[in-house]
This record gives C-alpha cells, sequence and structure tokens, in this order.
DNA sequence: GCTGGACGTTTTGTATCCAAACGGATACAA
DNA sequence: TTGTATCCGTTTGGATACAAAACGTCCAGC
C-alpha cells in the first residue's frame, strides 16, 4: 500500500487540487501542464484523467481534452435527491446491520463534531466520516461504491460551510436521531431520520448557492 | 461521435467480450494480448483497462495485471439488493415525472418482448431496453448513472437466462404492474411494482446460482 | 470591408522504447 | 532431501517521440 504508482499520485493530487478548489469547474486541464506540475510525464496523467472521466469528475472531449465538470442547479437538485435516497437506503440497512461497536463509533464521532465547532474544515472532515460510517454500516459494497461516486461528484459543488451559527447543532441532533434510531434497530425511522438530515442539507446548499 | 478513439474502441470491444462470455470472471487480461487481438499498440488497451478498473468491471493489481472482476454469492446477493433499490426509485421518479409518450414507449417495448417469446437473446435486449427507459424517465442523471455502473457489474454475473417456460410471463405481468401505476401517477404502486419484479429476478438468479 | 480558405500552431492520440518489479526456476549448501 | 538465495524471463509502469486533428489567424479575393 505503501507504494503507490505515479497515475495514482496523479490522480490524488488531481483530486486533491480539485477538493480544494485549486482546479475548479470548467477549468481546462491540458495533460502537459498538469504533467509538469506532478513532475510526471504525461502518461500517468492521461492515466488519472481517465479514472477522473470514468468517475464524471472531468469531461473528456476526444481531440479537445479534458475539463472539470460543472454542475447547474437542476443537476445540484439532481445529486442531493439522489443522496437522499442513498443515505435512507444506507441508515435502513445499518438499522439492521449495525454492530453496537459500530453505532458506539458514530456516536463518538457526532461528539467529537461537536467539539470541533470552532474549527468547521476540522468538523467538516469529522462529518464525512461519520457519513463514511454509516454507509460502511449499511454492509453493502455496491452502496458504499455509489455513495463514493456520488461524494465525488459533490466535490463540483465546492466545499460545505459550517460557518452558519446554529447549523451545527441541528446537524449534531440530526446526526443523534440517525443514532437513536439504530440503537432501536428501527429502519423506517433511521431512514427518516436520515432523509431529513439530507434534505435540510440541500435546502442550506441551495440557500448558499442561489446567494 | 462516428469517430471513435481507439481508446475507446478497445474498451467497446473488451466490455462486448465480456458480456459475451469471451472473458470470464477470474480471466486475465494481458495488455499485449488484448493489443494485438484488436490490431492496436498496449497504450489505447491500457487507457480501456483503467476505465474498465474504474467501473469495477476488472481488478488492477499492481505489476500483476488486470483480471476480470469475479463476484461471489454474497456480493451477488448485495448487488440485487442495490438494484431493488434504485429500481423502485426509477419507478418512483417515474411514476411522478414520466409523460404518457414515454409510458407508451414502455408499453411499446413490454409488448415486443410478449412477440420475442421464442427468441431469448431478443427478449432479453428488449427488457433492458424496458428498464433503461424507465430510469430515464425517472429524471435523474445520478440516478441513470448509479444504475449504468450496477448494470456493468450484473456482466459479471453472466447471462440471464430466459429458458424457462412461464418466466417470461411472469415478467411481462410485472412489467404491466409498472406500466399501469405509471400511468396512475402512483409513486407508492409503482415502487412496490418496481420491488416485486427485482425481487423476483433475484429469485430467479439465485435458483441458476446453485444449481 | 467582409468572407472564405489555407496554413500554422497547439494539443491530444498512438506507438515504441526503456526501466523496474514480480515470479519461477535452478543451483548450491546445510 | 530440503531450504534458501540468486538469476533470468515475463509483464507491467513510465517516458518520449511521432502522427493526426482541431482551432485560430492571416492573407487573398471579391
Amino acid at each position: 500500500m505503501s507504494l503507490k504508482s505515479s497515475g495514482n499520485t496523479a490522480y490524488d493530487a488531481l483530486m486533491a487540487s480539485i477538493r480544494e478548489g485549486v482546479f475548479q469547474p470548467g477549468d481546462r486541464l491540458r495533460e502537459e501542464t498538469v504533467a509538469e506540475r506532478l513532475k510526471l510525464s504525461r502518461t500517468p496523467v492521461r492515466e488519472a484523467l481517465r479514472r477522473l472521466e470514468a468517475e464524471r469528475i472531468v469531461e473528456h472531449q476526444p481531440r479537445i481534452g479534458a475539463t472539470v465538470r460543472r454542475l447547474d442547479q437542476s443537476e445540484m437538485v439532481e445529486l442531493y435527491e439522489m443522496r437522499v435516497v442513498l443515505e435512507r437506503t444506507a441508515a435502513q440497512m445499518a438499522a439492521k446491520h449495525a454492530s453496537a461497536a459500530e453505532i458506539d463509533t458514530l456516536q463518538d464521532i457526532n461528539e467529537a463534531i461537536a467539539d470541533e465547532r470552532e474549527n468547521p474544515a476540522r468538523a467538516a472532515a469529522l462529518n464525512e466520516s461519520f457519513h463514511s460510517g454509516l454507509y460502511r454500516a449499511g454492509r453493502n459494497r455496491f452502496l458504499l461504491e455509489a455513495a463514493r461516486s456520488l461524494n465525488n461528484a459533490l466535490l463540483l459543488l465546492g466545499p460545505t460551510t459550517y460557518t452558519d451559527e446554529g447549523r451545527i447543532d441541528v446537524v449534531l441532533g440530526q446526526h443523534e436521531a440517525i443514532i437513536a434510531a439504530l440503537r432501536a434497530g428501527d429502519d423506517v425511522a433511521a431512514g427518516k431520520a436520515a432523509e431529513d438530515h439530507l434534505n435540510t442539507s440541500l435546502r442550506h446548499r441551495l440557500r448558499m448557492a442561489t446567494q
């Protein structure tokens, strides 16, 4: 695992750049430019670009090149609509399959988020852990994969801001509701709680986007 | 569209070979061998293999090479569990968004399947059209994408056999139930019908696999 | 002054070449 | 006879060189 191929290095670097906003939607990714940035030849860069293309992070037009995908508002709504479905499903499945240890871990993560309320970046990272933990507890590799792919697309919308006072408390409470339903083994309630949570998130995102 | 790069050619050819069973799960795909089969150099073949890798059709071990992914039974069950979710979602969304023309088209396809009951291969292709039509009617690009990815994985399980007498009638009837719910705009019923349909399909698949 | 065509530049697409690493086989020693 | 170490062959990983295509520009002709 420690030895990663240059192709993977390039992939990780590009993903990080997109995540950090160095490359933004609509930006063109010229192979040679990226290659010299990363001190690599074009071959591994192309490899990375093809992976990103397969994951719909970049769009590739033959003989033209790759550009970072741009999501319009309707796609953003569809994306969240789909996230709701997947997250509800994950919560339902987790309610059936999650072990006590897994639920405890989710609880721990949620408390850690509360402790990091002064540090939005750290809180956002923990939030991601919470959600991926929920997916993993669902015990379905294809669900996990679909969620991973969707979250990549989410990167294209830019970072979620936790700057709002009060927003974090809503999040914490909704996480709590999910955890409670998991403990009760109540899949319907868990699904519902997850759905509420995501819908709040979408509303928040839409408000950001339209400002 | 008529001009496709060699990379795409290689990808299509490999997919077709996997679909037709030329390459089966577990088979090793050596770059050079594939390249000379397709009369190409290794570069576009590698490109195609990386795409297949990103789509989880092949597994790639560094310095070892690519092998066609093999799904065990638990993965197969998870795959269908996920298909149920996606297809139920598609049906629910379609009940809300599908135009009369789209529903008519689904009806036409279903009738065409009935007409091809003597020709299982043709019927299977039409069946795919039905399902992709349902997904498209759902009007969610991310759902469509997730379904596409899942269907690729489905290829790894080998072709669905419609050899069973009676099986096709069950399928036709279940398709009818979905169509009826769509016409009524009843998303709950549409979801339920789609779920039943997929569960039948899973049972059938499991019976095939364990024989 | 405007339009059309041709040429040149830029960038991707493909092929070939070299390097590195894994695996198997063989030989030597205990 | 068995275990270990080393070497060689095979195969992927990466770089570079070359070909093809698309876009922009410039010039000529109307």
